[in-house]
DNA sequence: GATGATGCCTTGGATTCCGATGTATCCGCG
DNA sequence: CGCGGATACATCGGAATCCAAGGCATCATC
């Protein structure tokens, strides 16, 4: 899978996975595993991508965060704020046009080529 | 629309308007268009973009170039080889697994958010 | 003779993401 | 006990990608 697809679909893979899970059960590594898994096994979030992004939704003010503990291990929890679902939107919408967008130019996959004639 | 989302679908887009084009009817200021036709107004590839990425496929031999010239305007006709063929099919593939992979995790635009219940 | 469309090109910079690395706890195995 | 692997967080430097800006040239319209 190229790489390079993932860029801009980062931000809305996370929001998603955060927005999905039931209550206070959104954390890094969950969340990691939340995609991976809906995603059948595709799309895995690098620990070096998944972390930076969560501090900068934070930041952003899209997320809020609390420590807790589970098993002796540190989990840092995620919910959404009023802002980050209205990100989530924003960005499902962007998403949705976009993959239309492509779409309209894109021929769906194993077509024939070259053959335009009769 | 996120620019973000464009990262890894330029080369699909380009080799889909060679490809589609009738017969030598394929050069830069075409394809731009035709892929801003093809996609509803929404997607614009740049000069920026397109031109270095026209002369990158013409290095990595999925396109030959060859000019010509209409109305004293100078234009560079492109065609799809054999690689460029197999290219696109590749390419294709590869973002609609990486669609569907998507599709698995978020959900359909508009759709509500936080109550989760019942 | 200016403006805008057509048509090509290059460069510098900004942005984005991820591999590598580090720390720490827990569990199962030999 | 020691070791590896899963869980769990974090940061940094590099690599890759794309585009705004700028430049050049022809043609049509006003």
């Amino acid at each position: 899978m190229d790489r390079n697809l993932l860029k801009g679909t980062l931000d809305l893979l996370i929001l998603e996975a955060v927005a999905a899970a039931p209550k206070s059960t959104s954390y890094g590594y969950a969340i990691s595993q939340d995609v991976l898994a809906g995603s059948g096994d595709e799309i895995t979030l690098s620990e070096g991508s998944l972390y930076p992004a969560l501090h900068r939704m934070e930041q952003a003010g899209w997320l809020t965060a609390e420590w807790g503990e589970a098993g002796g291990r540190r989990r840092k929890y995620y919910r959404l704020t009023a802002a980050g679902r209205k990100a989530l939107q924003t960005k499902r919408n962007g998403w949705a046009k976009f993959a239309k967008a492509i779409g309209g130019v894109v021929k769906p996959a194993g077509s024939r080529l070259g053959g335009a004639s009769s």
